[in-house]
DNA sequence: TAGCTTGTTAGTTA
DNA sequence: ATAACTAACAAGCT
């Protein structure tokens, strides 16, 4: 699930736990993961210590004292994981950052959707994938001009990295259903109002959930995600409804841009 | 069980 | 060349 405010939490977690501890040794099941040769990756890292980092959209970058950053992705089911044990180790904790303090790194991945690798630097890395500003940092302006700029549903539109970064799935149904948007809505044909309501809906919802650490099910009871199955806890489970929080009508799925869609059909309508 | 899945990108088409 | 769209990627879950 990791859309912004996951790896925002993640940044956070890695923070409290993983600085200015030296690397020992770096533990890869599966090299595919990597985007920097594995070689090349310990002989830069290890006696490294992590000293700070950055997020940006989904992917994090950790800075270390030799000067080096690492990029991490968390594809669609990325996690970490501090832990002290070897015992402890989690499921799927693909990739181990281990520390010369005994604790270790867990790079958690179930799918192999996930990345980690060495980057010669962030905007450089940014400009070759061409990822827009961040979510929380962009501009209206900005936003304004990379919406109006193409010409399709807003949904996929918004989804791009490159139009606004960090928006993922769930969060841009939760954000066009905020802001009373239909995800079928032409980029290219929505007014000054409608992007001022997309604008303020994203920061919205991401600080919102941010300060849930993600948390789905303790979100506000007036967002759509709730409406969307997922695996919960019996405790969130009781949290979920299907209708809308307009209380008009139940809310609706379909596909758009080949992905699964919650709306309300009252709220969000064509235009 | 076969079909679904949160992200990204290579490949195809226009 | 560029933009839009689709399918594929890997593996786990139901």
């Amino acid at each position: 699930m990791p859309e912004l405010p996951e790896v925002e939490t993640y940044r956070r977690y890695f923070e409290a736990t993983c600085l200015h501890q030296p690397i020992e040794a770096i533990d890869v099941e599966d090299r595919k993961l990597l985007t920097t040769d594995y070689a090349t990756l310990t002989e830069t890292l290890i006696g490294q210590t992590f000293v700070s980092t950055k997020r940006v959209g989904k992917n994090l970058f950790i800075y270390t004292n030799g000067g080096s950053t690492l990029h991490m992705h968390f594809g669609m089911t990325g996690d970490l994981e501090y832990y002290h044990s070897s015992l402890d180790r989690p499921r799927h904790a693909r990739i181990l950052f281990i520390f010369k303090s005994g604790f270790n790194l867990g790079f958690i991945c179930p799918r192999k959707f996930e990345r980690i690798g060495l980057v010669e630097g962030v905007d450089a890395y940014l400009k070759k994938k061409k990822i827009a500003p961040d979510a929380l940092d962009i501009s209206l302006e900005e936003l304004t001009y990379n919406i109006r700029k193409r010409k399709s549903f807003i949904k996929p539109v918004l989804l791009d990295q490159s139009t606004v970064a960090g928006i993922g799935n769930w969060i841009v149904d939760e954000v066009l259903f905020q802001a009373k948007i239909h995800p079928e809505m032409l980029s290219n044909q929505l007014n000054d109002s409608e992007i001022g309501r997309i604008f303020s809906a994203t920061r919205y919802v991401l600080e919102t959930a941010i300060e849930h650490e993600a948390n789905y099910g303790r979100f506000p009871q007036h967002f759509l995600i709730h409406s969307r199955e997922w695996d919960v806890s019996p405790y969130e489970d009781a949290g979920r409804h299907k209708r809308c929080p307009c209380d008009k009508v139940e809310t609706e799925h379909m596909q758009v841009g080949g992905r699964t869609t919650y709306y309300c059909p009252e709220c969000q309508v064509l235009r």
